[in-house]
DNA sequence: CATGAATGAGTATTCATTCAT
DNA sequence: AATGAATGAATACTCATTCAT
């Protein structure tokens, strides 16, 4: 289940093994960047021989893609686990954020590794194939929570919800790509791209809700 | 910088060497990002043979010190051209979303080039070095006219100008990242942060503004 | 032709597993080249583990040896078949070339191999072991035949039997390995050899011929 | 002009290199086949780094080319230097076998190394393009002898020059082939080749032969 | 008998960099 | 200042072979 560098652990699944030659290609994406990486360095942290690295992903290519599938796999399945339908769009937003800055604490990786992909994206038509469907749903997501919440009057009424993902997603992006640990910072920046797009003229009625 | 005036041809063409290599670079590096950088292939485009090339930039590491060099130079001079001072802050705004979408559609390789820096910072100091003043300069011009803005009321008065910078420069980078040439989305966009900064209370035609 | 008839599948399988192996190789060789045959790739035409190949075939040296084999057995069974004893010189080396042209009509592959054998038993002396007999064995066929039809005043008299044989083993190998598939061809080929070595003063009609 | 492994001369002209590598090459292949043929040992052979051996002949399959052109030039370029347009068919076709006979005692790598590449040329379109050349020329110069011969009438008045040029070639190939160094073998193999197409009829000193 | 997984020893090719001219 | 030639150190990938099950 979980080799961490000295467990030698022969003879596994190839399952097992593309999953642990996914993680380790992260952490290594992380370290040295997509130009950095190296088959040798995948497979020694893994504890295998390269060609066996190559048997379980056979080429460089089919590597990264793998990468791009964990990460897709591990950032759309957030959306998943928990059931949001009953919630409003206020509180549909706060647990964007609270998700995404578990993301950043817990697998800080995610999002350095992702911000690399989109990089790599722009000349590699098959990491795009991998990482557009991600950052579309995120995208689909944003604009949803956003529309609804204009139309129940939380957020301005002059907002428009299309661009306003973008920001959304660029700003939070932009954070994490600096290396930014400081999550007091994340904080400051979520408080105001709430303040940016909230009704100041939103009366919570019947709610009455305590801010 | 150092060539003197009066010798006119062999001891300047270093400096118009290095210039032309720094663009055929930028471009390559659009082309097949800074992963994908020959020396070679500068060299060519450049028109010079390789051992010329390193004859006047020794290593691949200077050379990339000399990209982002010349994208601080472009990228800083920017608000030295147009004089601002005079201008309110909303029209100081104004001007820099212009500057901006000017810059992404006349050399639309700045950003590009800048942001596969600022990826590449991350783990590479010198890069960091060259490329975090950019950011540093950037972020304070942004700050400084949010929190003019914010005293002269045409911004909101909750705004908070750090992380309001940092939302701004995000948005905007994340869109040119993402290889969009459509300046209509820019434009909404521009569109949208406008709104999302702004003063709603604010009365334009009246100098001295109320809550 | 080796497995007892009464036990039915356990052990003769083997022999079977050879036999599909070794004809899955040769296949391979025609359409690759000796050089561009893999072990994996037989595995696969046989529908077998490459481990399963292996264990059947132990190395590649043995493989080529098992093809070396295979080939000799087709080849040299060829005279078996059909009793030619009572035949006079003529009519065998007719037959000859009769069985020739059927083996490059019927299995254009052993030719083929034959031919890539020769080339590569020239630096590996156990193919050099597997082959040479072929080639001796093929060679005093002709000899013996045109021997006997010199002494019987069919073949001229001054023919040197030795290097004649080689003459007309040259003259069909080198048809058969410029890959030419054009019959006719190789029936002006077998006539003119046959002119070749003829007595022009040879009267058919006459038994008992003298000179 | 002539570097023997251990001489390195340093810094030759990539013609001179080409040359080297095409003679190392050669050598090789004679030695170990096409198919073991190592970049790294020629490089070795010729005294020089793998990558320079690279920056002269960019790719293996260059290499291979470089190997046939090579051949092709000293193949061809044989019948150039002794001008024989005043030769009968009988002296010409002599002469042939002398050469012949020259080349692979001189330069016995020739024929092993043609031999070798005929073999390749069935897959490798690209070998076929340099050696068909060489075999079709070859065969048309045989043709033109002995079809002058047939019309002069010291060759067989049934002799079909096509076939018989193709005899003949297989014939001394499939002797070389078989890394036969006894050259009193040629030597009755070339007289037995002659017998094969002579006129038994013809008439020597009689310059205006009769039927 | 069969197989999925593993591996050592290659193998061509690349690339930044250096050297002699 | 410029260049053709040269090179060391990598680098992804291959392949026959082995091992545990």
């Amino acid at each position: 289940m979980s080799e961490i560098a000295s467990i030698p652990s022969k003879r596994e699944s190839t399952d097992d093994r593309r999953a642990a030659i996914a993680r380790a290609a992260r952490q290594l994406i992380v370290e040295k960047g997509v130009e950095g990486l190296r088959t040798r360095d995948i497979a020694d942290r893994v504890g295998i021989n390269v060609a066996t690295l190559h048997y379980h992903v056979p080429t460089k290519e089919a590597l990264i893609e793998l990468v791009a599938e964990s990460l897709k796999f591990e950032f759309m399945s957030q959306h998943v686990v928990r059931p949001r339908a009953h919630m409003d769009a206020m509180g549909r937003m706060d647990m964007e954020f609270v998700d995404f800055r578990e993301m950043i604490e817990d697998r800080p990786d995610v999002m350095l590794v992702f911000s690399e992909l989109i990089e790599r994206a722009r000349r590699d038509e098959r990491i795009a194939v991998a990482i557009r469907p991600m950052l579309r749903k995120w995208r689909q997501i944003l604009i949803d929570i956003l529309s609804e919440g204009v139309r129940d009057g939380v957020y301005r009424a002059d907002l428009d919800a299309e661009p306003a993902a973008l920001m959304m997603m660029g700003a939070v992006v932009g954070f994490c790509r600096s290396g930014n640990k400081d999550f007091d910072g994340y904080e400051r920046l979520v408080a105001e791209l709430k303040r940016a797009i909230r009704n100041p003229n939103y009366q919570p009625q019947d709610t009455h809700s305590k801010d």
